[in-house]
DNA sequence: TGAATTTGTGTAAGCGCTTACAAACGCGTT
DNA sequence: AACGCGTTTGTAAGCGCTTACACAAATTCA
């Protein structure tokens, strides 16, 4: 049972398919009672105009495309949520498209939405993102998400992580602590690589009141967390306070140090990175550098939004830059 | 700078527009010269095809329709993971849309994605959701996900909540707890009703086992879990063992329980349902049912695509039913 | 060598919709 | 009665693509 067409419902109303048209859109140049009689025929035959064929025609899809390195975890769904919620206010639909490992992957999937979306909406974290900008199809309003692409051109919306890891620091040595260890995310990921230079700069910065540090690779992911909080722990000189790339390499951390019969945050303080909402549930509740990650989502739509109403030429790329806020819980309190 | 299109190609090539969709595609009636021709003008171009333009042509969109209740906290980034990964193996794209509140908002959505989508995989976990099958399009394949829509003609993948709160029930008795509890969801969710009968079920079927019972109400909040187990704790008879509707009300009962100075599971045991991340973090690790929300997302896809392959007067609407499997950590551990 | 294929290519008719344009229909004016 | 005007309507040309069909060219086979 295919869908009744416009041109059915025309026919049904007696009408011109032009009519149907207007009448069913509501435009006031159709007379009442044809008006009437079309919407009526519509109703009959259930009726449902087709989205696709009505993009072709108005060039214009009301979809934004949304690119994701990986659905994985609250982080991605709250993305997502954000995302979803300004678009919906927009009356704009989402194809989402998730799990890329690399660029090459993105790129396909960008391809597979060109002519189905008006815009769209990037988060590539890799650090060779920069290559990203030959996949992405020059004709499309864009906005990256915490990535690095920063081919001018786009808008993008950010989180200051170089500050983040700076003001880690800054808490951890507020707190007393003076030997600081930081766990790294992957090499790859751009977001991991400025807070570890955020780190390492407030080091060197802080002087005298850091007299010991190190840094210890991580990859995001709670065992590797646990695993090098071991090695620290196993080392000769032991840090008196750590700072993860992320809130669940704090949660392996934390573990490790339940395993060795140490308590955070007496024996060592620990700071994570993002305020998952586990981050909360852990013992003890950990510190960390919260990422307003729902709203990371709303205004990138709403950055692309801007994008796409502007006349096609689109001078101005606007940038937004979000400050991580420091939420502190017990895992990081000395004092 | 418009992208450039097929007709563009074609007059690159100098070929007509046929044999460049020909060659594009990689039909084999193309000779060697012409397609080498037609790529290689596509290159130059930077031609990307318009996915909008070739589904309505063939009538295919290569496109799945999801359709999510609310889109909040892990669960449904676990069911968008799932179904995602399954949709890019099977080559689909996937046009998500969430946070419908009721019927009618859903409603608006499946019309928006009509003309779309290939298929429809919906979740909607109300009670009244019988309604729903009136604003589904019949032209379109359907498979629900833990929902109650049962007319019949579409597929469907759910969870065994009924058997999940049975089970839950013997666990708990066979700690050795007598006086049960149960927390449930709210009135209007279709699965949280189906755990609460599950519960007085077994409850009423373990006759002398159980020596008192009770249902608090709760709305699936963890603050909600926390409030009922406080009426629970200030009752005259207190329960030894509290069954809640999912994880996050247990999370609420826990605190509620540290509040009181108690502790699970020695004064009173706790038990959730659904295993959440967070159910292995919390103190002590929750007791729970899990639910494989990723395997419901993942198998509700492949339900579709089997549906989609199915000549159009689909016959056989395959249902799928999982059984929860119950994860015993600390919060329910008597003995 | 001519007929019967087997290619390879172009023409054109859609897919379901929107929308410029022109035609048709009132209507009040002169 | 002829005119201009604003309102409704239908015709038709797209949107960018696929694909049935027809036709020409390059085979093959008797």
């Amino acid at each position: 049972m295919r869908g009744a067409t416009l041109k059915d419902v025309a026919k049904e109303a007696d009408v011109s398919i032009a009519s149907a048209s207007r009448a069913i859109n509501g435009l006031d140049n159709v007379a009442e009672g044809v008006r009437t009689r079309v919407l009526e025929a519509a109703a009959r035959l259930h009726y449902i105009p087709h989205g696709g064929a009505r993009a072709l025609a108005m060039n214009r899809t009301n979809t934004i495309g949304l690119l994701l390195p990986d659905i994985h975890g609250e982080f991605f769904s709250e993305i997502i949520r954000g995302v979803d919620v300004a678009a919906r206010a927009h009356g704009l639909h989402l194809l989402v498209s998730g799990s890329h490992g690399d660029i090459r992957e993105a790129g396909v999937a960008v391809m597979a939405m060109s002519g189905r979306v008006d815009g769209l909406l990037v988060m590539s974290p890799f650090v060779d993102s920069q290559d990203m900008g030959a996949v992405l199809p020059v004709s499309l309003p864009l906005v990256t998400i915490a990535s690095r692409i920063g081919d001018g051109s786009s808008g993008s919306i950010t989180v200051d992580n170089f500050a983040g890891g700076r003001m880690a620091v800054d808490h951890l040595i507020r707190q007393g602590c003076t030997r600081l260890a930081h766990i790294s995310g992957p090499a790859t990921n751009y977001e991991a690589r400025e807070r570890q230079r955020g780190f390492e700069t407030a080091v060197a910065e802080a002087g005298t009141h850091v007299a010991w540090s190190a840094v210890e690779a991580g990859d995001f992911g709670e065992d590797s967390g646990f695993q090098a909080m071991r090695r620290l722990l196993a080392a000769d000189v032991r840090p008196d306070a750590v700072f993860t790339g992320n809130d669940m390499m704090a949660v392996g951390a934390l573990f490790a140090l339940k395993e060795a019969g140490l308590k955070a945050p007496d024996d060592i303080a620990v700071l994570g990175f993002d305020d998952v909402p586990i981050a909360r549930f852990v013992q003890p509740a950990l510190s960390t550098l919260r990422v307003g990650v729902y709203e990371l989502g709303r205004q990138g739509l709403e950055l692309l939004v801007k994008a796409l109403a502007r006349p096609s030429g689109a001078p101005s790329a606007e940038r937004i830059v979000i400050s991580p806020e420091l939420v502190i819980r017990e895992s990081s309190k000395k004092v």
